[in-house]
DNA sequence: GATTGGAACG
């Protein structure tokens, strides 16, 4: 009984320093325990597992199962839930079926919690077939489904383009006198908000305070991005000011909404405002908070504060993603510095970024905008996929470097692949064509511009 | 002892 209760001691303070990210102190209490005869327990073991999952890498939270083995604990089902869990939220997908398989095959029968995570992983690979399948299996066996397991299937919906069944869903529940949670209206606000539904949105959030919850910082920065982005920026600063001085939690979230949004307003001192509230709140920057700064530094030219905080990623034991190299290059074409952003894209390449579009695209501009179209040619053959960004930013450029048939190409193959392209844009070709004295061609390229709409 | 919701690039 005394072990027993010193068991249970020893993982409370496990979980407070695994809670806190201080892994070291949790292995030096079971060294400690160990050592005064307090011996781990499965919990002790799934706690680590959990946090490996979370903090360190999913390699490091495996290492785990041979040691619990060794101490002569069998893993449970919580064991296989953390790791599919962690490997989910880790978007390392097919290594979740892996565990979930492996479970099976250990005569360990998955409960509620592996299947919501197992609908959860499939909404996440894009097969909302198969999430629908585990949901069906969780309604028709003996498990219960949870109010999380009715989340995950709406969020799951919202994000896979099923808003209508996830509305449907929804109101279905509700008849059967399902109380929704806060949690479950802000998945419905956002998925409405991201399917440009904003009216659907406001009625939804309006009868989220008629059912007594209160809107939390999670509603309202989902409600503030969706009005900048649907260009409602008086509306937009209206709840950032809200939000203030109704003294919401204003979280890393937030305030990245509110900077990048006044960012793409062109409000630079008003970010940097946002920018020294942040910090004066002691919020720690993770990589989207530092995608965030770099961005705002690029935008108003400071690339050495750029870059002291490019290495300070590093220092803090971060990756950079695909949105800071983006932001990067991008931020050194706009200085004009070609040399550099050149040199930035290959190292990039080199660190297992080399599809990244979107940074393509930035250095296509940014070679065009420095006359060099030649070289940006040669990038846009050697890219495997392309988009109607990197079209239009070559028919552009091509344009006002006069070279009209060339551009006719371009714009010809774009519209067979099914992109769009600006109408001014193709005016320019056309206009560029006729007046340059190529007439007929304009004028079968006009007749193609028809039937590549027609097809699509 | 654990699963779900909001932020960043052209």
């Amino acid at each position: 009984m005394v072990c027993r209760l010193s068991t249970r001691l020893l993982n409370i303070s496990i979980a407070g320093f695994c809670k806190s990210r201080q892994l070291e102190k949790a292995e030096a209490v079971i060294i400690d325990g160990i050592r005064l005869g307090v011996l781990p327990d499965v919990v002790t073991y799934n706690t680590l597992i959990d946090a490996y999952c979370r903090f360190v890498s999913m390699d490091a939270a495996y290492t785990i199962l041979p040691r619990m083995r060794e101490a002569g604990i069998s893993p449970d089902v919580i064991t296989y839930n953390s790791l599919l869990a962690g490997a989910t939220r880790n978007c390392l997908l097919s290594q979740s079926l892996d565990i979930f398989e492996e479970m099976l095959q250990s005569g360990i029968h998955p409960d509620v919690w592996s299947y919501n995570t197992l609908m959860h992983c499939f909404f996440k690979l894009g097969k909302p077939d198969e999430a629908y399948r585990v949901f069906r299996d969780i309604i028709l066996s003996n498990l219960s489904p949870c109010p999380t397991t009715f989340n995950i299937m709406i969020n799951g919906l919202c994000r896979n383009g099923y808003m209508h069944n996830a509305l449907g869903l929804f109101r279905n529940l509700q008849r059967y006198g399902f109380v929704p949670k806060l949690e479950t209206y802000n998945i419905l606000i956002d998925g409405l908000c991201k399917a440009g539904r904003l009216g659907a949105a406001r009625s939804v959030l309006k009868e989220l305070g008629e059912s007594g919850l209160k809107p939390n910082a999670i509603t309202h920065t989902t409600v503030m991005k969706r009005c900048f982005k649907s260009r409602q920026f008086k509306l937009g600063l209206e709840i950032l000011s809200e939000m203030k001085s109704e003294g919401h939690t204003f979280d890393g979230f937030a305030y990245c909404t509110a900077i990048s949004a006044l960012v793409k307003l062109g409000k630079i001192n008003e970010a940097n405002d946002c920018v020294v509230q942040m910090i004066k709140n002691g919020i720690v920057l993770d990589l989207v908070s530092y995608n965030t700064l770099i961005n705002l530094y690029c935008k108003e030219g400071k690339l050495e504060a750029a870059f002291n905080l490019l290495d300070e990623i590093e220092k803090r034991g971060l990756e950079c993603d695909r949105y800071t190299h983006t932001i990067i290059i991008d931020g050194l074409c706009k200085a004009g510095n070609i040399e550099g952003a050149q040199q930035h894209l290959s190292y990039m390449n080199t660190m297992g970024f080399d599809s990244n579009l979107v940074a393509l695209n930035c250095m296509i501009d940014g070679l065009c905008k420095a006359g060099q179209i030649d070289c940006a040619m040669k990038l846009f053959e050697s890219m495997e996929i392309k988009d109607s960004f990197t079209y239009t930013s070559l028919v552009h450029n091509l344009c006002r470097a006069r070279r009209f048939r060339s551009a006719s190409k371009l714009l010809l193959s774009c519209l067979k692949g099914g992109m769009k392209i600006l109408k001014s844009t193709q005016r320019a070709v056309l206009d560029g064509l006729s007046n340059s004295g190529y007439t007929s061609d304009a004028r079968k390229l006009k007749s193609k511009i028809w039937s590549a709409r027609l097809l699509h």
